[in-house]
RNA sequence: GCACAUUUAGCUCAGUUGGUAGAGCACUCGCUUGACGUGCGAGUGGUCAGCGGUUCAAGUCCGUUAAUGUGCACCA
């Protein structure tokens, strides 16, 4: 037992060995028990390209927490990991970095570029998981899966086939967000709206019929090419004359009916629209409501169709395998090719040269980009899977609103409500190799679909050959399924039945209507239940001035650093610190140090400890004769596991962890410690039950404080006494009716208060704590104080202490409190004007607190409303105001 | 436009069912007290954003205004 330590803690020396003593001993590893209940959280998968940052940082610390309280409290505990395959986000970095090498995708073709892939995922994928390993994550690494390992692969498409033979998944032309960047379609969540200038174009478009010009505007001038009509509102009275009449398409020279839509709203602008079916979400279902064509204008890859992209639609409806609801492909002519934006100049140079451009209006206005490479998306209609929604978000909806499933804090239940009860289809296809494909087959020859879990080669119809969806789904659809597929679904594995439901779900709430709805719907449609009881929602984590940490701003800090230069276990306390459920947070430096102080804090208080003890020391236990300190810090202490327990089961981590903060630095540090010194110093019983009552709270302390610190504190309770390969697999204490000693509090508060005030004194009257004074108490808990006497000595630079009943105050310094009257003999010292003046002005405050409190006391209303506790904490406020009143009375009269 | 959040000491933030406010950092003064100067002791600093209401009692509940932030919607 080495019970010298170094003077400062160093977590370089002490976090990588303890982590490998951990994994040596299973610990992390989840057993099933039968009867035994169980806690279980599924890690949010962190992407295969990820390197860890402060959001995961603060994220698994707060499920390490989570865990590790549980997992001592005696739960089954699991806490499953694993990476996601990140299909948008993979498939662009290893694009980007075939680009370095001059390769495109197909130059290599599908398979190369999935063996690529796959390369990619053996390099990197393991990365974030060494880095989630630094920060103490008490991971089930024997547990650890991918999205597109053969068990998930094997839930997507069984999931996908049951949504498919239920109708609940189509495939179907639709608008979709089309991104050009990526080259894929994306779902309504992944856009994003950004605020940006742009201009109202107010164009002219003739009527056929009577010759007039209508007025109309559009902020997307080039998709004119692909107008299939213009929309008026029946009741306005400013067109009535046109109902049935056309209008000519400028440049195309085409007619186009005028047709009459709830959609063209009376009040805004010249209450004209434009129609695109092909390329706005509004106008699309203007035309379906009136059966209008869809005029293509845009390539998937963002430039204007030209004549082979018109060929190749002809070829397709020829051959009959082009779907009936897809849109016609236009020659946009003179502009094919063009990308949106050199288009939208030349077709408004060809408009003003026609005069059918009337004027600019500049405005600001939402445009939809893409969440990952912040490209403006284009609606497109295209032919898509889609899952069908609301059939699935009722009963999602139903186990938030009946608790099943309960948000913390609450308030992100109407975010999550909001979403759920306004839900569209969600679009699931990505034109992306990258991913699970879809397992759906074409026949080459007659066009027959088959939807199956096994591949299909052969059509059942015609005896053709088929072909599979090029395209892969969404990869939002696997980890929809996180919490089961993990565990070993669609088989009845043991896992499954013992960790599921899981318990909570930690995460921030940017990915509640990504992930969390998500699985939500997905576990009540194939399990039948909701996949967790809570979801534990925080915030981001921002820098110090309150900024988003972001790539392009550089103002990330890695949180790897922070552990290389303050330890981990500062990192952790730092994030569990002053943060409350679903708020932001800001992250500093001066915060770590803090929190690196405190370690430090523990790590000498442990020395102290540890300093004390012999060779061969008891485990820690509570010794028969314990004294008036031991009683009071063993009440603390009780209350502590009662305070801290109660706020992890609330979810207020960063409650309890203040608390710890308090007790240690506080109550143990500064007061207890310092009283038992005297009792160190000594030999015999004294000093061995001062011993035991240190270690015992020491010990017990750590644990309540290893979730959050878990390396210093197995580090220390190694060193000391103990039972057990671990702290972290030691019993969480419990609250202990028999430790409460209040009595015992109340006095030693007495002498504390008393040991306060003589040091205020001191300080004001700038005695150096060399200088000791002589002490003659006039109290009525002269046994009390007779005790305290060691602590006056220790705490108070006192010298010979008398306690009676009264004393001569000549030359003395009076300190007043509610329990007693301390005259120090510091003649010299003293300033007798300012002492009457200090006398005085405390004796102010007192007076004003005896007015409050007997007003107070005197208000009938009070009397018959308030409950009878605060009646009584009331007066006994009161009294404790009118003895020191009494007090500083007589100390005046007498200068 | 709708909704939600935030507004508490110079700064960053706590404040658990309503009982007249706390911490860390910063600042001031003092301290080689034999665990720790990454420390110890003492102190300065707040009409808890404004207004109104409920209540015996409001930082805490309700209404309202303002500023900031976020989500959703609109955006021809």
């Amino acid at each position: 037992m080495a019970k010298e330590l170094a003077k400062q803690y160093d977590p370089k020396m002490v976090e990588d060995r303890i982590y490998k003593t951990w994994l040596d001993g299973k610990y992390f590893h989840a057993e099933i028990n039968e009867g035994k209940p169980s806690y279980t959280i599924v890690i949010p998968p962190p992407n295969i390209t990820g390197q860890l940052h402060m959001g995961h940082a603060l994220d698994n610390t707060l499920q390490d927490i989570l865990i590790r309280f549980k997992r001592m409290q005696g739960f089954d505990t699991l806490w499953l990991p694993g990476t996601d395959h990140a299909s948008i986000a993979t498939e662009a970095k290893i694009v980007e970095a075939m680009r370095e090498d001059g390769i495109t995708k197909d130059d290599i073709g599908r398979e190369g570029f999935l063996e690529r892939a796959w390369e990619w995922k053996r390099t990197y994928g393991g990365r974030i998981i060494e880095q989630l390993k630094k920060l103490g994550a008490s991971c089930d690494w024997d547990r650890e899966r991918f999205t597109m390992d053969e068990g998930c692969n094997r839930a997507v498409i069984e999931v996908f086939v049951n949504l498919y033979d239920k109708g609940l998944i189509y495939r179907g032309a639709r608008m979709v967000n089309w991104c050009p960047t990526c080259g894929t379609s994306i779902s309504d969540a992944e856009v994003e709206y950004e605020e940006k200038d742009g201009n109202f174009w107010h164009l002219y478009y003739p009527v056929k019929e009577t010759g007039e010009f209508l007025e109309l505007a559009t902020t997307r001038p080039e998709t004119m090419l692909g107008d299939t009509a213009v929309a008026i509102n029946a009741d306005d009275p400013r067109y009535k004359h046109l109902h049935g009449c056309h209008v000519i398409l400028p440049l195309l020279n085409k007619e186009i009916p005028i047709v009459c839509d709830e959609h063209a709203d009376m009040e805004k602008g010249t209450g004209v629209v434009k129609i695109t079916p092909a390329h706005d979400p509004n106008d699309f279902e203007v035309g379906k409501r009136h059966n209008l064509p869809m005029v293509r204008i845009l390539t998937y890859s963002g430039k204007m169709t030209g004549k082979t992209d018109k060929d190749e639609y002809d070829e397709l409806i020829k051959s009959g395998k082009a779907a009936t609801d897809e849109p016609e492909v236009l020659d946009t002519g003179k502009y094919a090719g063009m990308d949106v934006l050199t288009a939208r100049m030349a077709i408004l140079k060809d408009l003003e040269k026609g005069g059918f451009l009337k004027e600019i209006e500049p405005i600001t206005h939402q445009v939809g980009t893409c969440y990952r490479c912040h490209t403006a998306i284009e609606p497109m209609v295209s032919r898509q899977w889609f899952v069908k929604m609301e059939p699935l978000a009722k009963p999602a909806i139903d186990v938030v609103k009946n608790g099943e499933t309960k948000f913390v804090p609450e308030r992100f239940e109407k975010i999550y409500f909001n979403w759920m009860e306004n839900i569209k289809d969600w679009c699931i296809s990505r034109q992306l190799w990258w991913g699970h494909r879809i397992p759906a087959y074409y026949c080459d020859d007659c066009g027959e679909i088959v939807v199956s879990r096994v591949e299909e080669h052969t059509c059942p119809k015609c005896g053709g050959n088929m072909t599979q969806d090029p395209d892969t789904l969404d990869t939002w659809f696997s980890s929809a399924l996180w919490p089961f597929s993990t565990l070993g679904w669609p088989e009845k594995t043991a896992d499954l039945e013992h960790f599921f439901p899981t318990n909570t779900l930690v995460t921030g709430y940017d990915i509640i209507f990504f992930w969390v709805a998500r699985m939500i719907f997905s576990s009540c449609e194939n399990m039948g239940e909701t996949p967790f009881d809570t979801v534990l929602i925080h915030g981001l984590v921002r820098d110090a001035q309150g900024r988003k940490m972001s790539k392009s701003l550089g103002n990330g800090i890695d949180p790897l650093e922070i552990i290389e230069k303050y330890g981990a276990d500062a990192l952790r306390f730092t994030l569990a610190t002053g943060n409350s459920p679903g708020n932001d947070m800001r992250f500093s430096d001066e915060k770590v140090e803090a929190s690196r102080n405190f370690a430090n804090k523990i790590w000498n208080a442990s020395r102290f400890v540890l300093m004390n003890l012999n060779e061969k020391e008891p485990v820690p236990y509570i010794p028969d004769n314990i004294a008036l300190e031991d009683k009071w810090i063993l009440s603390k202490y009780n209350n502590l596991v009662k305070e801290v327990t109660d706020s992890l089961e609330r979810y207020e981590l960063g409650l309890a962890v203040s608390k710890l903060y308090d007790f240690i630095w506080d109550i143990f540090c500064d007061w207890y410690i310092e009283f038992t010194k005297t009792r160190l110093n000594s030999e015999g019983e004294e000093k061995e039950t001062a011993k035991a009552v240190l270690v015992y709270v020491l010990s017990n302390t750590l644990k309540l404080l290893h979730p959050f610190m878990p390396f210093i504190t197995e580090e220390i309770w190694q060193t000391l006494p103990h039972d057990g390969e671990s702290i972290m697999i030691s019993e969480w204490p419990k609250f202990d009716e028999s430790l409460n000693f209040e009595a015992e509090e109340t006095e030693m508060q007495r002498i504390m208060e008393a040991i306060k005030a003589i040091r205020n004194r001191r300080a004001e009257m700038n005695v150096p704590p060399s200088r000791k004074a002589q002490l003659n108490i006039i109290t009525d808990y002269a046994d009390t104080f007779n005790y305290g006497k060691q602590f006056f000595v220790k705490l108070a630079s006192a010298a010979e202490i008398n306690v009676g009943n009264s004393f001569e105050s000549e030359g003395s310094v009076a300190v007043v409190t509610s329990d007693a009257t301390i005259y120090m003999p510091l003649a010299d010292l003293v300033d007798f004007e300012a002492e009457r003046k200090r006398l005085q002005k405390e004796l102010d405050v007192v007076n004003k607190d005896i007015t409050m409190l007997s007003n107070k006391l005197a208000n009938e209303g009070f009397l018959a409303k308030a409950p009878a506790a605060v009646i009584e904490g009331e007066k006994i406020k009161l009294e404790k105001a009118q003895e020191k009143f009494t007090n500083l009375t007589a100390q005046l009269e007498k200068l």
